[in-house]
Order: structure tokens, then sequence, then C-alpha cells
DNA sequence: ACTCGCATTGCAATCGATTGCATCCATAAG
DNA sequence: CTTATGGATGCAATCGATTGCAATGCGAGT
């Protein structure tokens, strides 16, 4: 069913047609009904790609995401979602491997869907590779970033102040006695290389060495594993501090285990705040990096720029401890 | 840049340089490196809105979602997203509400859209609503439907069988001695009916009275106040399933809170098998529905059919009990 | 020398919409 | 009765590709 077919059959041409799907004036009112009334009983639907390419638009957003199972990214895809849903638009989502080449590639194809807007979902794309494909493919295209930065007029940036926060566990913990606080890190990403940086200005501040245990496999298994090895090299440790809630939970049990109590011999803190924090035993103080608010940000961000108001660059939030009972 | 500017710097027609563009015959050696040369020096990428308008393609797969916060889901939708990429197709996701009517109309943009597959996450489109309006806007276009199953030609399933799976864990509770096992369930969807279905009938089998307490809320606060109120209620239970593990995990709480040891006095038993069920004290036993496996699983299925082998309508995975320290 | 065949290339239609401009007609104003 | 006015409608171009068919030209076979 084309705009030609119901033209034919209600006796008109296309060009009417058009003007009653897009509510355009010039049209008698009777015209108009008998019209609607043939759209709707043969349940005409418009040729989306015919209209993108004459109106040269698409309703499209595209969305790149490179580890779809990371809750920041899952909270922000939601938002993102249900805005895109209530304006008509659709998210075009793609999922980018690791390298370079993989993002490149994600984004020429956003360039050919035509997309009006892009999401790149975390740091992980706070690159240079990146930067060159966006002011090569998409230089006129609004970009957001969760969690991360690319300097280029058209990127626009929500993210959390995870330096500060983590340097402000340092404290917290410094503050409540603890003479000797370590930290655990898993694989390097920009994300996770401000956490650490956060951690190292903290530690400097509190007087204390840095003692920090990097690439940390982000599990269960991996935490309590570096926790266990960490313990038995420096059995003074008597705070932690974890890139990864899940890294703190194994980190917890490994303590639980070398004889320790939680949180009076250690103290443990996560950078999440995620559902984790209410389930392990003792529940985790963790810092709360805003992954709910990050995901509204952006979507509503997003929403600003499809609707041509304008936004800031940049939106940051600002990180909160929530004290449970690892500490 | 369209495909008539480089037709006309290298002094050809936009047929030779379509011929080019899509690796065809017909064109000579030397013309064609030329044109390749343009293509490449110009940055050329094709209008895949224009193309597809001619060859009545999209290359696109609708995704229709309702929760994306679902570990199903995200695991489907992580291998279709892989398995897309590697075929040059992109995902077109839609977030669908909870009404009927926001359901058709994600089922209508898909149309609008002419995807030439679409992906149904979740047992909640198991309706006839949506039923209908597949029949009526996406006959031709083969839908797989994750963990639901819809009576027509085109939709194919993988489902896990969750009845079965949780049938046998009252028998498995039951073989260990326990005399009164109850069942925590979240708000009736489709798959938490189906657990629902399987713990009466292993409670019946098992000669035991059914315990059900319904309308949990899905959350750690959910699964405590629930279990809370069913220990004061009944102190003779000494088993537990919960139709979710964070269900489990609120519950496991509660039961310490009372008094009572997990496994020794009340055992409990989770049907997810998440990461939850080792983050938790005591560990938590759990029915292994396969989320990895469903979704690799549909995955595999679309793309069988995506590059034109058939496949089975229905494909059933059976679950597993994995043992940890909850019982 | 003529024709046949093949490789190379271009023409023009097509996909399904949108839209500026011209046309037509009826009514009202002069 | 003529002309201005304006609402309703259609024509035809356009968006950026693809593709069947026709045309061209060149070398080879007879």
């Amino acid at each position: 069913m084309t705009i030609y077919d119901i033209a034919k059959e209600a006796g008109v041409s296309a060009s009417t047609v058009s003007r009653v799907i897009n509510d355009k004036p010039g049209v008698n009112r009777e015209t108009r009904e008998r019209i609607r009334a043939l759209l709707a009983e043969h349940r005409y639907v418009p040729n989306e790609a015919a209209r993108g390419l004459v109106t040269q638009s698409s309703r499209l957003v595209g969305v790149l995401v490179a580890d779809i199972r990371n809750q920041h990214h899952i909270e922000g895809a939601y938002y993102i979602a249900q805005e895109l849903a209530r304006l008509g638009y659709c998210a075009l989502v793609l999922n980018t491997g690791n390298s370079d080449e993989e993002r490149a590639a994600g984004i020429r194809m956003l360039e050919t869907r035509k997309v009006e807007a892009a999401v790149l979902m975390g740091s992980i794309f706070q690159t240079e590779a990146v930067r060159a494909a966006i002011a090569c493919s998409l230089p006129e295209v609004p970009v957001f970033m969760l969690n991360g930065e690319i300097d280029l007029p058209n990127v626009y940036s929500v993210l959390s102040d995870d330096r500060a926060g983590t340097a402000d566990c340092v404290a917290y913990l410094a503050g409540r006695g603890r003479k000797r606080v370590a930290f655990l890190v898993d694989q390097p990403t920009p994300s996770s290389q401000l956490k650490r940086q956060g951690y190292e200005e903290g530690a400097a501040k509190a007087g204390m060495p840095a003692l920090v245990i990097a690439g940390v496999e982000g599990s269960v298994e991996g935490g309590y594993a570096a926790a266990r090895a960490l313990l038995a090299e420096h059995p003074d440790v008597d705070g932690l501090i974890c890139s990864l809630d899940i890294i703190a939970c194994g980190a917890m049990r490994a303590i639980a285990d070398s004889g320790r109590r939680v949180p009076q011999d250690v103290a443990v803190i996560g950078t999440d705040n995620s559902v984790y924090c209410d389930i392990c035993t003792p529940r985790l103080t963790s810092l709360n990096t805003m992954v709910f608010e990050s995901g509204a940000a952006i979507a509503h961000k997003l929403v600003d720029c499809l609707e041509g108001r304008s936004t800031n660059r940049k939106t940051m939030l600002f990180t909160s401890l929530v004290e449970r009972e690892s500490t």
C-alpha cells in the first residue's frame, strides 16, 4: 500500500494524500475525511525510507555501546529509549567491539544511516581515533557522551566526578582512623583511571603511601584473589577501596576468610553503589556515581537538542558516599 | 557526496559508479580503480535510505524490549547486537511501555521502517494484542521471541523449561527431607506464572500443600518483607523457592533476622542463577534458566534466518539446579 | 569488408514519498 | 459583466541510489 494506491482509489493525486497524511492545510474538509477513512481502512503506513530521502531526515538516533552489560549503560539506554519513543524517534543500536577500527566502523555506519544525533555509551569511546572519526563522519550531528569527554564542538558530555569522589573516600576512611588504605582497580579504562587518580590524590593528602593493585578481574573471584594476595603481603591494611562493587564483594569474602572482620579490622568501600551493595553481607558502603541521574541527564540533553533547544556542552554530577555496614 | 558527484568527477555515469560500489562485474579494470580511488578520497558513504528504497531492503532488525534492565534481555541483546554487527545489519531498538497499545505501536513502527526481522524480548509480549499486531503488520517477517510463544507461522521461539525446572526444585527439597516448602512470586507475567505452575505441580507430587505468596516486589526489600510475613504466619516453613534471586536474597536476610539459619532451618532456592547468587551470604542455590544460552540461541536462530537457512520454530532449553550454600 | 560477439558504458525508469508552483473554479467585489 | 481573490487540487521535479536494456566500439573470424 503506497500513497499512489490510496490516491487512485480516492480519485485524487498523491500530493493531496500526502497533505492529509501530514496534516497540512489546503485540502477540502470532505476530501480529507474521505482519504482519512481510506488510509485507516487499508492500514496505510508510510515508508520511512522514502520519506527520509526527500525530507533529508531519518528520525533515527544512533547509540554506540561498548559493553551493554554495564549498569551505567543500561540505565542510560533505558531513559534514552523511553524519551525517543515519546518523540517518535528510533534508536539505532550498534554494539562495537573493543578495537578502534570497530568503533570507527560503527560511526561510519551511523553516517550512512543519516542519524540525527548519536550517543556514545561509556568512557571507552574517549580515544583519539573516535575523535577523528566523529570529526570526519559526523561533524554536524550532536553527539552525547556518557561518562567521557571529547574535545569537539558538537560533542556533549555527562559525567560524574569520580576522581573527587574517590579522593573523598580516602579522606572519609582516614578521618575514621584508618592508617593504611589500599585500592583495587580493574582493567584500565578512562573511568577506572579517574578513580585511581582520585585514590592517589586522596592518599597523598591523607599522608598515606598509595597501595594499588591494578588489573583486577571484574568479578567476585577476581576481587577475592586480589584481596587475598594483598592481605598476605600487607597484613597492616585496615581500609580498602575498590573500583567496582563486585570486586569489593569478593574482597570482603577474602577478608572474612583470612579471619578478619569487616568493618572492625578492615573497612571496605565500593564505587558503584549498585544493587550488590544491599545483597552482600555486611552491606557495602559505596560511592554513588549517579547512574540513574547520568542516564536521565543524557536523555534530557538529547531531547533538548532534538527539539531545538540548546544545552550545556558538559554536565558534571557530584558523587556522594552511601554509608552502610562495611565501614 | 552522492554517487552523482563521484560520477561527474570520474567522467562516467552513476551506473558505473554504482557497479563499482557494489562490486558488480561489467566495469573496466582501470575505470574501477580510478573510481575506487575517488570514492576513498572523498570518503563516499552510500545513503542507506536511498539504497533501501530501490532494493526494497533495509538491513534493519527491529528489537522490542519491555524491560531493558532484565538480565535475560540484556544477554539476548548482547548476542544479537554482536551477530548483527558481523552481518552488517543494524538493530532498531524500541522500548515499549507496558500497555498493549504501546506494544502495537512499536510493531507498527517496525513496519514503517521495513525491518527484515524482529525480536521480541520477554514473555510480556505473549498477548493476544501482540499476536494480532504481528499478523497484521509483520505477516511476512520472521519474528523471534525470547522466553515466550505466539502461535503464528512466522514467530520463532526460544524458551527454557522453567515450569519443569521449578517443579524439580520442590522435588529436590522434598528429597532432602523438607516438609513445608513455600513459594514467593513477583508480579504475574507469563514467565513467573510458569514458575508458579511448576511449584504447584511439584508440591502436589511431593504431597505438600501449596503455599504461595504472590505479588512480591522484585527487590531485596520486597523479598525481606514477604519472607518476614510468611514466617510469622507459617513458622513451620523449612524450604523456600523464589521466582527471582533478588527476592531470595531479601528472604534470606529475613530468615536470619528471625533467628533461623540458612540452610539448616530453612533452605532457600532462587530461580535465575544470577550474579547475585555468589554475592549473598550464604551463597544462593539457584535454578539456571539459561540466560546465556537463550541469548545465544536466539541470535543463532536470527542469523540462520537472515542468511536464508531454516530453523526450528521452537527451541526448548532445559534448566539445571546449581547447588550452593543455601540448601 | 562484413558481421558477429563481447566487454564497457550510459540512458532512463523505478522505489515512495514531499513540495513549490501552476491551474482551475467558484464566489465576491466593483 | 469583468476581474480580483483565494481555496482546492494536480503537475512535475526531487531525494540518492539500483538495474534492465540499448548503444557503442573494438577485435576476431570468415
